[in-house]
DNA sequence: CGTCTATTTGAATGTACTCAAAAGCGGTGG
DNA sequence: CCACCGCTTTTGAGTACATTCAAATAGACG
């Protein structure tokens, strides 16, 4: 079973693709493995890749001023991830992304995305379809932190990915949510 | 000087339409105009349109079960508004979009967007580069949101949309930050 | 000018945070 | 395989910040 399965999958919700247009998106593809707790972005370096996770799961957080740590995306099988806004603008990059588990991703270069968008249509309009799906849900999440308390955003959380609560540290799901370490604990302590 | 001026100058930024592309997007913009306080989205109707605004401002909110508003969008001219997952997925809404002043909007349909976005590659093209620009833009809120203070999220708006926030009632502003009205008083007074 | 709504101010309350320390857990090396 | 070490999670106490409720003031609009 070829490790594009999952990612062809996912396009194939959105397009369907000819052979040639698979062969052309798959030769952008690059299968890369990361151990646990290997930066695959840091700071001050162009984000070059869009990364899609075949098996494994990674965060991307930043340092604040203080040191604290604040996680953007935690990210899972199926799912994209990068340093949105150093990939998009091709600018440094001001978060880490990190495996939080040893991963298998597929890294496409930014340069070739925007080329083969170019050329090819149905792909031009995957990534249109699947960006639009998932600023539909970041808005979701928006909702969640201005509108809702600390436990609400933690079983909310809960609800909607119970594999990753499962799966990630408590500090890690703690720092997405914007609670700290203590607080969501004790969230937890009183259930 | 036509209404289109704005939009088409939106689009140039990104790509380049012929004379007839032009004339096929154009063809699915409805000029609309809208008074102060009017409801353009509501709460279980499907929000149907993806909204430009020509001129004019409107937001987007969401009432909880206590009865509190929570901005979720504050967009005026040169800016896109809907309820995204609403449109998106052509559910029924959950949230209004309320115009805060008299505004003159183009509104595009659902189905003629993606008809014309199957159609017109550069289409594609521009609302691809403009919805991942948003996303992009949107994880800088999420960042805002997770961890900074209320203060801080303030003058950080003020900071970055100066003309919105000297246009729009503070009590919006402060259920878009996710402050109470009171507590975002307190903070101007003291600086 | 009067009414309605928005903003400010005050006092009391509550929620989440910080700092500190203990307990739990996992991984590593002897 | 067990013991140790480091990191994560829990628990406790005190504090800071934002919220609620209530009332007064200020502003906008007809």
């Amino acid at each position: 079973m070829s490790i594009y399965k999952g990612i062809l999958e996912n396009v194939a919700k959105y397009v369907q693709l000819t052979d040639d247009e698979i062969a052309q998106f798959t030769a952008i593809l690059k299968p890369t493995r990361i151990k646990k707790r290997q930066f695959v972005v840091q700071p001050g370096f162009v984000s070059e890749y869009r990364n899609y996770i075949v098996e494994g799961a990674v965060r991307v957080f930043y340092v604040d001023a203080l040191g604290k740590e604040h996680t953007i995306i935690i990210a899972i099988e199926d799912w994209f991830f990068t340093d949105f806004f150093s990939y998009i603008h091709q600018t440094p990059a001001e978060y880490y992304a990190e495996a939080l588990e040893d991963s298998l991703i597929l890294q496409m270069k930014y340069d070739d995305v925007e080329e083969l968008c170019g050329k090819v249509h149905s792909l031009c309009q995957y990534f249109r379809l699947y960006t639009e799906r998932s600023m539909s849900f970041s808005y979701k999440r928006t909702v969640s932190n201005i509108g809702k308390s600390s436990e609400e955003r933690y079983w909310e959380f809960v609800d909607k990915y119970p594999q990753i609560a499962s799966r990630v540290p408590q500090y890690v799901l703690a720092s997405y949510l914007g609670i700290s370490p203590e607080s969501l604990s004790r969230i937890r302590s009183r259930s």
